[in-house]
DNA sequence: CTGATACTTAAGCAACTGCTTGTCTATTGC
DNA sequence: GCAATAGACAAGCAGTTGCTTAAGTATCAG
């Protein structure tokens, strides 16, 4: 299970990087070899590679290879655990700005009665 | 507008680290001084305040001192926008997977026509 | 076999992180 | 005023990151 915190920790700081987000846009639609993957950015192919690492280290990406080239494609269910971390907390915020909603509403009606139980 | 691609970079960087990930699921629920955010967690205070800079710096957090007191609360814009990021990537995804799925329904009813257009 | 291709591995280096301790400055309560 | 509180500021330090260049290995094409 590898701990799930550990994980969050190497995907948030897998994106982190730009060279990385452009690997995952490029990886997103389709399947790509290291020097494909390495052409557009303005780096060394070993840079590229280390980049790589990272991000099979959080399990955005894998890579099998076959003679001698390696073939990368990205793994989404990482990607959606690391979305559904950032929606936790949008949807708590939420919940809690309703719930002001509602002491605000119940403030605004009750002048008759001044104590609300609890 | 400051780079948004700078912004992301700041964003991903500050939830990369637990600690910081749990100042963030304390302030989603509601402000909070830096003596409250440093009492939870295992380190001196100036450790949590440096904390606290990577997250203004990123722009996840604000806090304004008042007396003696400097309150924090979370900017939850800044978190949708990293979450719309990893969204676009799964959508990207999904409308691929789609594009896949048709390309194989077409291939499996068309024995009579062997060339399809482009 | 021979050269080109597609990586792989290793060493090195400047810059950045995540802490620490120590000191210092503003409030606030009495 | 005086002490306790809340935080600010700075130096230092081990470990990590993001590159580089240089030298290797394994395949494939002719």
């Amino acid at each position: 299970m590898l701990n799930h915190e550990v994980r969050l920790d190497r995907v948030f700081q897998a994106l982190a990087d730009p060279t990385r987000r452009a690997m995952v846009e490029r990886l997103i639609r389709g399947p790509a070899s290291v020097s494909e993957l390495a052409k557009p950015l303005p780096m060394s192919l070993p840079a590229v590679v280390q980049h790589l690492q990272v991000l099979e280290a959080s399990g955005l990406v894998r890579s099998e290879k076959v003679g001698r080239v390696r073939t990368c494609h990205i793994q989404p269910g990482v990607l959606r655990a690391a979305e559904a971390w950032i929606g936790g907390q949008r949807t708590t915020w939420e919940r809690r700005l309703d719930r002001l909603g509602d002491l605000l509403a119940e403030d605004s009606q009750d002048s008759e009665d001044s104590e609300e139980k609890e």
